[in-house]
DNA sequence: TATGAATGAGCATTCATTCAT
DNA sequence: GATGAATGAATGCTCATTCAT
């Protein structure tokens, strides 16, 4: 029988790293760079000031590591999608799904993609990690939108990356600005019927635009 | 016979007061409200930090007179706008546009806004300002989507609101997010030919919905 | 009749940088730069941190600050020194007691200047007022020992600048160096009798080497 | 068969020792007590910090342990010297050109020093090694002028210690203040020229004085 | 002997704000 | 209306040191 540590957690390295990555991420999701207090992250972490530059060397070295993990996490759950499986609308219509729950159901991420561009994107260019691995959720889609010009379903001339920045924007901008929009416009989207209603639209503008026939077409 | 002024160019109270907004507009816009700095502003307003709280309150009394004036001058540029001259579709591309482009011109707006959503919307429910008036732009996108349909040019069952949202959020996202786009996808849509491209395909999709008949129709 | 100040010593922008500055140099002359304590010179100038941040802007501006005032004090001194009423190998002697007299009621100086050695003189040389002004003191030398020369007294071949040096030097070591000297040596050069005793041979060295024949000399 | 090492060149007590000691000596030169770093100690050691406080068991300790070492070298160094075979004015010139060149070359020893005296001889007070041995230099610089003095050469009322502290002090100076020197009066004492012409200076007046008749003399 | 992990007190500095004139 | 002086409570960060293995 092992003798119960004197304080309950001690000499635990990778677990006070993790611990302060985790309440990091919280703050900085929730208070921004600016906002965030060093001391408030480290009593989340239940460890103490010292610690945080003992393994991250500074707030800002901190930050940049809160946003590699989210950057990982992102990779890792979009190499689990797999689009092959079903019909190319179908495709499109998991893609949309995945992504937007994924976003509405952490909000917290869109707030540090915000103080990265507050920040002209200054952290993620410092380092390294970000510049690794293109989004392999874009070659996804495009394989998606080839399988569906294969079979006669959808336009020939659709940009994959202007196709998928759009969809990611829909999902984005109504859980980024949710506050603002409900104050503004009287509409909250975090609720169910605001949220299914606006989603049904834009799957319904989407997968009508991939069935258009080719060319500046409609719109002109 | 008047007696010199003991400061040349002082004594001007609404112009401190003008001079004070302009540079706090700057600063919150550049850094944040948690970022920006009470003496950063009086020395960017030429004038001194006490100056700030006589007129202001506080910084956060700042802030909030900051996004008020934001707001004022929104809606005066939206009261400007007149979509009744043009075909209903015409007036939809010209509402796009104005929209798009006032936010690829403002970006700092987008800042507000951001810092808006990351405090929960506290300041803008904070002040009477905002809620005084429905925005007068999504009443112009209903007259204007009411005219398509009677002249059967448009599907019947559009939510103006949603309509609005998606449009708005279009413009917003490849703004608001333009550092981090640029890094992750390698895209800069302050670019003319990236921005021109999804412009086109957001008319597109916007207009190609329009048009589709009513109903859960293509996108089931 | 004025009414008494609340508290002793506010609103005196003059006193309280004055307090800050002797409480400064008092502190940076007992522990050098990197020993001296922000909060121990507020302190000891009845003021808060802040102010001295208000004033001085930073640490090291402050330690500059109480460099440039020994270096003014200096100047002052030395200025109201006249050499020009007495015999020439008075004037060594009146210069030599003046500038020992000084060192040794004024220890901390030494400490200045020492501390200003340990960090190659990066402090001196980053302000501009230490460049203004050639010591006049070496000017006085030069003149008196011009004057001995003319009359016979004196060599012709002194170096001004390194007598002067010379001379400063026997007055600078057995004060800036008076606890080791008597930790090692056993004799405390601030005590009347042993400090005597060395001035004397200091003197003795001086004029006789004022008085020997011009050339290489004896020393070969 | 004896099993392999977990670390290869570890596990050597002695060097460890050294290596922590040498890089205490060089941080504590260039930077003081207050202003050396244990970390940066430990670096440059090549170990960890802990080690430092294993031998040496707090950073005034290892301090000590610095001074201490100098003084050892110091005192290994003056009995090598051996001033018996040259004569009396030789035995001075000696004597002068090895303090002076060491001092020259060993500015590191003067800012510990100087350190020592900051803190008014604290730390040599508190080591014992320091109280063992009376430097036998001093004892070596008598015997020198009283040979001096058999010969008729030297006067007779000459300190022997007094001398020593004169001398020291010349070439202290001129090597401890080298940076404000070169600030306030424009001349590198460091390089050749200025440095040979003091030194001949210093010389001269050495054994011009131990040239002079006795007595109060010449300087009275 | 050696070392990574942990710590609390202290460090220089900055913050938004108020006082007194 | 305008301003320089003053302040206390943080803020991010570093310090020398000790713990546990």
């Amino acid at each position: 029988m092992s003798q119960p540590a004197p304080h309950p957690v001690k000499r635990d390295a990778e677990g006070t790293r993790r611990r302060i990555l985790a309440a990091a991420t919280d703050q900085f999701t929730t208070h921004g760079l600016a906002g965030a207090r060093i001391d408030a992250i480290a009593r989340a972490a239940n460890t103490n000031e010292r610690m945080l530059y003992y393994y991250y060397g500074s707030k800002e070295g901190l930050y940049v590591a809160v946003l590699e993990g989210m950057y990982v996490d992102d990779t890792h759950r979009e190499e689990r999608l797999d689009l092959t499986e079903c019909a190319p609308s179908d495709a499109i219509r998991l893609l949309a799904h995945t992504i937007w729950t994924h976003v509405r159901e952490n909000p917290g991420w869109l707030c540090l993609i915000n103080n990265e561009n507050l920040h002209e994107g200054r952290y993620v260019k410092s380092s390294s990690k970000f510049r690794e691995t293109i989004s392999p959720i874009v070659e996804m889609l495009r394989t998606a939108l080839a399988r569906g010009v294969a079979t006669g379903e959808f336009r020939q001339d659709v940009d994959a990356l202007d196709f998928y920045v759009t969809l990611a924007g829909m999902g984005y901008y109504i859980v980024s600005s949710r506050f603002t929009l409900d104050a503004f416009l009287g509409r909250n989207y975090m609720e169910q019927p605001a949220q299914e209603s606006i989603t049904a639209m834009h799957l319904d503008m989407l997968l009508g635009y991939l069935r258009l026939p080719s060319g500046p077409g409609v719109a002109s």
